[in-house]
DNA sequence: TTCGTCTATCGTCGATAGGCGATTGATGCG
DNA sequence: CGCATCAATCGCCTATCGACGATAGACGAA
């Protein structure tokens, strides 16, 4: 079953932003929750970020918990999983599937960015 | 290695439209050449499916081939992979991100929305 | 209770995207 | 050659996005 074309578009609206992407990035090299910090590893406005992180969460690829004054963002990768479906489904049966470093994601090397 | 985040921004940005989504399906699922075909699966304007190729043109996720009075256009998947590995490092390492036989698009979990 | 902090929302502005019709350029056919 | 067809481009308009500052709400600490 493959998820609607909207739903894909919107899927890919999410991720179709430089500091969606980095914010993304960011919850992912932050082990526990992270909250305004955002705004300042970003250089955007506090609104700014509050508006990126709603449109986030409203796609579903993040998941915001309160957690006393603060909030818990944390990923929620398997919102993307139909994207992933579907591009996957685009490459041709001989391609190749999954990336070699893409393929062992327990742990970082250095050479992040 | 990954790709800059204005780069996968862009990729998702090709995907973020409804209709650019249905070009690539259509392209997936016709085996030959298809060129203004597109237009009446579409429903839209001819200029406006012009400018959608375009677009996925840009971003290097089709390739447009001449061929005689009409354009023969294909997929190129590999522009994607960028940002399917991208997708892919998302997942946090609880999770295996590519089995040999979780490389087909059936790589979903039972949490999906 | 009052204060300070953190996040969400509102209003506004400029920039961009998306849609269309009309036009133009290229190509093959009669 | 002249015509028909297909794709690309142009100009225009509307809708949405992205950014910001200002404000409001929620919560813990004093």
């Amino acid at each position: 079953m493959q998820a609607t074309d909207p739903t894909l578009a919107d899927l890919a609206r999410a991720l179709s932003h430089p500091a969606r992407v980095r914010i993304l990035r960011l919850l992912q090299a932050t082990p526990g929750c992270i909250g305004g910090d955002i705004v300042g590893a970003l250089g955007l406005a506090q609104s700014t970020v509050s508006e990126h992180l709603r449109i986030l969460k409203a796609a579903g690829v993040i998941t915001g918990e309160i957690a006393g004054p603060r909030i818990c963002y944390a990923l929620n990768p398997a919102a993307l999983a139909p994207l992933a479906a579907f591009i996957a489904a685009l490459e041709p049966a001989d391609g190749p599937c999954c990336l070699p470093q893409a393929c062992a994601p327990s742990h970082r090397k250095s050479s992040e960015s």
